[in-house]
DNA sequence: CAGTGGTCTAGACCACTGG
DNA sequence: CAGTGGTCTAGACCACTGC
């Protein structure tokens, strides 16, 4: 189990977590590079590492759990597709953060008709406001709160060349964003995610959007600068953090004459 | 090279492959599991294994192409995550297919605001009509066909729970369809790109999305019993075979009143 | 029970990065 | 040059499937 001098070998389904000698529901099989995986998965979450660090080496994490290079290593491979961290031969592996990433929106799938994603510059942002208010049904539903728990709302306008483009109201549960001001979100300049990242100690790993066609109405025509009732994509994003926690809810409405939301199919 | 007895070791770097002695523009180091991957493709591509069979069991691959089986089972843990193979333990590894494959629309994202997807019952298919013309140049560009070159164009309906829910004009190159008919796709039950499988040997592997708001007119408002004007989901599909040849082109309105687009983001 | 994919190890060497 | 991730091997054993 990991912790045996080289005698026969292997074993695996021991367990090197506490794990279930009592009470056992499912017998749950589960191979030792998931077990790495979970312990590697809580030292990320606790802040052993921080985001842009490097972790440990492969052979010091083998070390240290008394397991094979190799096991650490299919464990780490996980841990990269799903993008909590970052292989770099030569150098390391490392935490994966949304600041410093080359892609700078990770989580934004809209690109320009033409030209690269990019091209048109950095986006301009004007934040229009930035509200703190009790959550709705629906609201505290999706981020996990209970009704009438303070959220904090912030709509804001993004750019392209002139254009604006992506109009959002961004809701995020109040307690781990204490002290997020109108201000703070104005002067940042970089992704919103890294602000999150440094300031509040908030990890944004994964993201699932329901997106439909709805009219420009309500004063969206107006800060869109669109006809009443011209078609905008709507994309709803809850985004999560660890444990797949929400830790976001963000409702956006795009411009689609410039730009369209691009997917890939596998 | 994998070729060589137990003598000392490894070697990799040399090729499997015709390879490049000559003419070397790339160092273009490829390690050995990326040629096995390579070699597999072919078979994939050429129709040794057909859809839905099992290949070769990864010992069996393994001596054929004189490396061990931890190579081959790299080579194969890539072609299972592009989706182009599946391993069943204790069975074996089978070539994708989109028939029986227990989601049946892989490439459709569009689900129901409620229940799961797929609790409405299949879809009603309608074939408004299919013809075959000269492709236009936009079209032309996105199968990488010449301007004029003869298409097979498909047009249809598909409703759920009786709501006319997906309207769609299909292009297809004419050449490799061959034969395809408007009867053979109304009288076909399953996933339409399980009839290209088994009819005209087209595998669809993959496929990319642009997806924009617009307004239901131009009669499409009709074949979707909605008010002209209203907002709909644009979707426009490429699919890809090997070697990310474009074999489909896809334009679809998706009414996104009952139903929605769901992305996961990653 | 044999056959398949899945896990694990120990050790070697390769490719890349930086001092 | 040493250190890191990346490749490859050979062999053992485990978990699952089906006869």
């Amino acid at each position: 189990m990991a912790v045996t001098p080289p005698s026969s070998s292997t074993s695996s389904s021991a367990a090197l977590l506490p794990a279930d000698d009592f009470a056992v529901a499912t017998p749950a099989f589960s191979p030792l590079y998931q077990q790495i995986k979970g312990l590697t998965l809580q030292s990320l979450q606790s802040g052993e590492w921080k985001p842009g660090e490097a972790i440990p080496s492969e052979m010091e994490l083998a070390a240290r759990y008394r397991v094979s290079q190799g096991t650490v290593r299919k464990a780490i491979d996980e841990l990269a597709s799903e993008n909590l961290v970052v292989r770099r031969q030569g150098k390391g592996t490392f935490v994966a953060t949304h600041a410093e990433q080359h892609v700078q929106f990770r989580f934004l799938k809209l690109v320009p008709d033409s030209g690269t994603p990019g091209s048109e510059g950095p986006a301009q942002r004007e934040i229009i406001e930035c509200r703190r208010l009790r959550a709705s049904a629906d609201i505290a539903r999706a981020l996990a709160l209970r009704t009438g728990e303070a959220v904090l709302l912030a709509r804001r306008v993004l750019s392209f060349a002139g254009t604006p483009t992506i109009l959002e109201d961004i809701w995020l549960p109040a307690a781990p964003f204490k002290g997020l001001t109108a201000e703070r979100l104005a002067d940042y300049h970089g992704p919103m995610y890294a602000l999150f990242e440094t300031e509040f100690n908030v990890r944004m790993l994964r993201a699932e959007e329901k997106i439909r066609a709805e009219a420009a109405i309500d004063g969206r025509e107006l800060l869109l600068k669109v006809k009443h009732g011209t078609p905008l994509l709507s994309v709803e994003r809850t985004a999560y953090t660890y444990q797949d926690v929400p830790m976001e809810l963000r409702r956006g409405y795009y411009r689609t004459d410039t730009h369209h939301y691009h997917n890939t199919l596998n």
